[in-house]
DNA sequence: ATAGCTGCAAATGCTTTGCAAGGCC
DNA sequence: GGCCTTGCAAAGCATTTGCAGCTAT
């Protein structure tokens, strides 16, 4: 995926977002070369970086406001912090539990079959798979 | 599973753990009827409704120290708190988001297959599968 | 006797919240 | 102008840690 910062600015108005500034660059950094893992305190260290000003509340807020629109996908890897994808098909992922470096596992490369009925009066909502890597 | 004190006691035993009362009481709650799933907060309250006078720091102590002796299995569903599972043997999980329950799927009744390679230095060490599900 | 446990309280790490000030439409 | 956003600091949880006193072996 790639995006100039003007498909960044109509992929957040088109899911009613305002323009901030700290949005548009934030997405900036989420959105312009696609697929990526973050966690609040990476992206807070990487627009820091960047020399963009934002408070960590803000990329909380951010990350949440973008998860809302459709625009990240969170994942429960590990039980110590939240990360949240740009990849928001569904697929699945590699987690190496020594360095915490999350991998994208395609979804036509995993098959699932769930047999048994989930329990009484609730539906799947779906299914991830989580493959524990550490290094050989 | 069924087991009695003198069992949990072996079994404490057999894996080198002292036979302290606050261990072997929790073990008794966790073993005893087999097949449970708990979080640290919820075996405290129950420690305490049971009249077992125990600290949270050492619920958390000895949810680990089963962990590591192979009695307990952590699982990761959500980000907020960790699962500890009494059923250490393969398996997977229904997990309803609305509620935070959690329920074990046998093995057999799910089929993965992941067929890329993991990541360049890296083997699988366990394939974790999470079928969240809502209220119908 | 001594290595290992426990309990308490304080500390830590991630995340959320309250609220005043500022910015977008 | 009015509503939404931001930043900061404080608060909130789950979890871990330091350490003095206790206990199993």
């Amino acid at each position: 995926m790639q995006n100039n910062d003007d498909d960044i600015d109509e992929l957040l108005v088109s899911r009613g977002l305002r323009l901030t500034r700290q949005r548009r660059q934030l997405a900036g950094l989420l959105f312009r070369d696609g697929d990526r893992h973050v966690t609040a305190e990476m992206l807070a260290r990487e627009a820091k970086r960047n020399g963009i000003r934002v408070s960590l509340a803000t990329v909380y807020n951010t990350l949440h406001q973008f998860t809302r629109a459709g625009l990240l996908r969170r994942i429960n890897v590990d039980s110590a912090r939240t990360w949240f994808d740009t990849n928001t098909t569904v697929h699945h992922h590699f987690f190496n539990t020594s360095n915490l470096e999350l991998t994208d596992i395609p979804q036509d490369r995993v098959s699932v079959d769930v047999l048994p009925a989930p329990p009484d009066g609730t539906a799947i909502d779906h299914v991830d798979v989580v493959v524990r890597v550490t290094p050989r």
